[in-house]
DNA sequence: TGCGGAATTG
DNA sequence: CAATTCCGCA
């Protein structure tokens, strides 16, 4: 259970929206959810509920409270700080999980995009319909990290790339190896204080992840930073699928895959992540290739197993991915490429694979149910009662808030409609997807393959994994223009993994797609697949945001998935639920965990 | 309990 | 923007 990782804890300066000034990093609340999930000390406020990403608030009352101090908002309550919760449902950030009191769950998926811009869960996102990210599916590209600057958080003119202010300080700190300074003293919390990490406690990926993660800083280069950290080869199995027993906490250790990003090259432009800006320095990393490699390595690992995208990694074919790891299936996989290949490393980084620009945002728009209709806007003015409960903690708050303004005015306004962005326009589409929704969690973020109602998922358990991979290389191809072929054979082959079909893996055949496909040509496959892969995020996001059924066609496949396994309320075990869940629910926590660690880690200091 | 709109805030 | 506050609805 408690595990170094609880030691300590600070947040990233990622973490923090890097728009707002130096000084006034603010808390997010998922933030700072993740941040108590990750201390034992308030085990008994909220803690990891099972496996999926699932938390549980035991004392509404004291996490508000404690929100409220880090807020300074005295007055906060649970009613309150769920509003906010809920609030991240749009964000797609959390979900509630239905019929278990005060429990919630994370959106791993979101929350790798939100602090991770840089790594390229498209294919987490297809194959994790759910939580699909937004992208305007009008350019039908799939989501990726596109090169431009979003233009809703992002300034046009792409300025943004350019300021690093806050990674630059990571990286000089990732650059001494210690995580600690917070400059400014907002460390007002102190209940929260940690522990500082040495750097020693770091794990080797984790430090290979955030030194990738840094920017080109002037006087570390990379090759410092990395000789600093020495990031040994990615151990043959670096995340032990683990199922996170009751006590979810596992070490902090981070998934490569997180911190994987995918293209190192330096012309990349990235894109900052909509609602943080990227930190991507002058948008160029310069790795030495070795560094790369062995980066790249641990990240395939762990796309293998988190079943993230491949297109992370896509410039490196020399890079040969490990095979998951999961036990079961004997293939060869370990063999042939835990460690790297040590093929000569040609980076010739192409390139922008990724064609597509398209911004993504992370909230997307809350949809369909608003515009109800108008109602009047007769409301009467409240008076403040005073509610005095809370008053401890805080003092330094100093200013009440004030209260009292209130007046509104706009009666009767012409009825808005709020009309979303783009991003979800996908989710114009219907679908119909079954009810699942409802205890789905599973289907939410890990269980994509019911959500979607892939049939040819289903069959195998282990299969999953399979399916999954090809998710993954969907992801790699969904770009419109994308090359599928060349480059991504090129990877694919030089990868050692994607396109199951295709070279090797013949598997257990690759079940998903409807028709059988496995030999297909590639490029056929890569576009049916694409075009699946739209349909799901679709279908998902779709499903989950507005129930909306129209439907879709969809071929042949659809059919009503078997009915999985039902974890009723407490009787979920982790474990035992391994089976085809298992899998992508312990990827994720592992993921989660991580994803907390990680923001732990980066500066206790505060 | 939980949801989500609407207005407000910093 | 991300809450915070308030509230009506299930």
């Amino acid at each position: 259970m408690k595990t170094a990782g609880d030691s300590g804890f600070a947040f990233p300066e990622w973490a923090y929206k890097p728009e707002s000034s130096p000084g006034s990093r603010q808390i997010q609340l998922w933030h700072f959810i993740l941040e108590l999930l990750r201390k034992e000390e308030y085990h008994d406020v909220i803690a990891w509920q099972g496996d999926y990403g699932e938390f549980v608030i035991k004392d509404p009352d004291e996490v508000a409270r404690l929100w409220g101090a880090r807020k300074c908002k005295p007055q906060m309550n649970y009613d309150k700080l769920s509003r906010a919760l809920r609030y991240y449902y749009n964000k797609r950030i959390l979900h509630k999980t239905k019929g278990k009191r005060f429990t919630y769950k994370f959106n791993f998926n979101k929350l790798v995009l939100v602090n991770y811009p840089f790594i390229d869960m498209g294919s987490a996102g297809s194959s994790v319909p759910q939580s699909a990210p937004p992208v305007p599916s009008g350019v039908g590209t799939h989501f990726r990290f596109p090169p431009s600057t979003p233009s809703d958080v992002l300034s046009p003119n792409g300025e943004e790339l350019r300021s690093p202010g806050v990674f630059a300080s990571v990286a000089r700190r990732a650059a001494r190896g210690s995580v600690s300074d917070c400059s400014d003293g907002t460390s007002v919390a102190s209940e929260l204080e940690e522990v500082g990490i040495s750097a020693s406690d770091e794990r080797p990926a984790e430090r290979a992840f955030r030194s990738l993660f840094l920017p080109h800083h002037p006087r570390l280069t990379h090759d410092s930073l990395f000789r600093m950290y020495g990031v040994p080869p990615p151990a043959p199995v670096p995340f032990p699928a683990s199922p996170l027993p009751g006590g979810p906490l596992l070490p902090p250790q981070l998934s490569p895959a997180l911190s994987m990003t995918s293209t190192p090259t330096s012309h990349l432009p990235y894109t900052p992540s909509p609602s943080l800006a990227s930190p991507m320095p002058g948008s160029r990393f310069s790795f030495s290739p070795e560094d790369m490699k062995r980066y790249l390595q641990a990240h395939a690992q762990s796309v293998y197993n988190y079943h993230l995208s491949p297109r992370a990694f896509p410039h490196y074919p020399s890079i040969v991915v490990p095979q998951p790891q999961r036990p079961d299936k004997g293939l060869a996989g370990p063999a042939a490429g835990t460690h790297f290949a040590a093929h000569p490393l040609h980076h010739q980084q192409p390139e922008e694979l990724h064609p597509s620009p398209f911004k993504f945002k992370l909230q997307p728009p809350p949809l369909g149910r608003k515009h109800r209709d108008v109602p009047p806007p007769s409301a009467a003015g409240h008076v403040p009662s005073g509610t005095a409960s809370t008053g401890l903690f805080v003092g330094e708050c100093g200013s009440a808030t004030g209260q009292g303004s209130n007046s509104n005015s706009g009666s009767g306004g012409p009825p808005k409609i709020k009309v979303e962005p783009v991003s979800d326009i996908e989710s114009e589409e219907e679908v119909e997807v079954t009810d699942i929704s409802e205890d789905d969690d599973n289907c939410d973020v890990f269980a994509p393959s019911h959500c979607n109602g892939g049939p040819a998922l289903l069959p195998c358990p282990d299969g999953i994994i399979d399916n999954e991979e090809e998710d993954l290389e969907e992801d790699v191809f969904k770009t419109p223009a994308a090359p599928p072929s060349g480059s991504v054979s090129g990877m694919a082959i030089g990868v050692g993994m994607t396109l199951p079909g295709l070279k090797a893996e013949p598997r257990e055949g690759s079940p998903s797609s409807p028709g059988g496909t496995q030999c297909i040509p590639l490029k056929l496959r890569f576009k049916r697949r694409w075009s699946e892969d739209q349909r799901m995020e679709a279908e998902s996001e779709e499903a989950e945001d507005k129930k909306s059924r129209a439907e879709k066609e969809e071929p042949s496949a659809r059919e009503a998935q078997p009915q999985r396994v039902q974890p009723n309320d407490e009787g979920r075990s982790p474990v035992s639920l391994a089976a085809p869940l298992g899998a992508g629910q312990r990827r994720v926590s592992s993921e989660l965990q991580k994803a907390t660690a990680q923001l732990s880690l980066e500066n206790n200091g505060c």
